[in-house]
DNA sequence: TTCGATGGTTCGCAACATATGAACTATCGA
DNA sequence: TCGATAGTTCATATGTTGCGAACCATCGAA
């Protein structure tokens, strides 16, 4: 089995992080791990906004994540703790992670308000 | 021949927007773009940093842009006037392009940084 | 020291995406 | 009607992605 691969933060590119965060599933995934200080395990994204991921599909978003240097992946006994590389890119390329990120949560509540309003025109209000 | 697509700027998404600009001939086209107000023709950006794009290639990167929202399209006459969508978009999503391409100019001056120590190192600096 | 459970990875393949040369379409001016 | 210019579409070769099946690594127990 082949050893996480990990870019030094000088070999972190911009089309890398786009690329990564291009994929919805991905930037949830990134999104969760940037909550949490501790690390999170994998199987933690098994179940992402009401879709079940297949953990081999899901092996594969953390590995693009790990080798655009979002993330950092160790082991710890069985199971794997991920945290974001957030403080290293954000000295790299200020502000494009909070930019990025907050564009999907404007996204994520218009989508929330747009349901709302369907749910009230269908109710007959 | 199909007309040219152009979504709402509501239909516009995140992940369409990164993906279109994940690509660095397409980030270059629409920096290029970004500065002209009166729209550039396609076959300005036949060559783009050094390198031939084929004139196919190149329209399919524009049609990615369109797609993804990022530019609008118009021929007049023999040509086709692109201009960025960069108003409307910046009011959906604020400061998201805006931190993308600053993130792209960023890399690039460390680029040239680089080429340029490397170039004074082989001249024996 | 073997077994089973848990958590992830890798393989193989089908489906989808991308780049590009060749052929085509649209518009203009002579 | 012709030729030139600007761009699009088609065909295809090559690359990428998603996912089930099989695998590997670690731990705790017997």
């Amino acid at each position: 089995m082949r050893p996480l691969v990990h870019p030094s933060i000088d070999d972190v590119s911009v089309e890398g992080i786009l690329h990564a965060l291009a994929d919805p599933v991905r930037a949830a995934i990134y999104a969760g791990l940037a909550g949490c200080e501790r690390g999170t395990n994998c199987s933690a994204f098994l179940q992402l906004e009401n879709r079940e991921i297949p953990k081999s599909t899901l092996s594969q978003h953390f590995r693009a994540l790990r080798e655009a240097g979002l993330i950092r992946s160790e082991r710890h006994g069985v199971e794997m703790r991920n945290t974001t590389r957030c403080a290293e890119i954000d000295e790299r390329f200020p502000g494009l992670l909070p930019a990025l990120m907050n564009a999907y949560k404007v996204q994520m509540e218009e989508k929330t308000k747009a349901a709302k309003r369907k749910g009230s025109r269908a109710r007959g209000g």
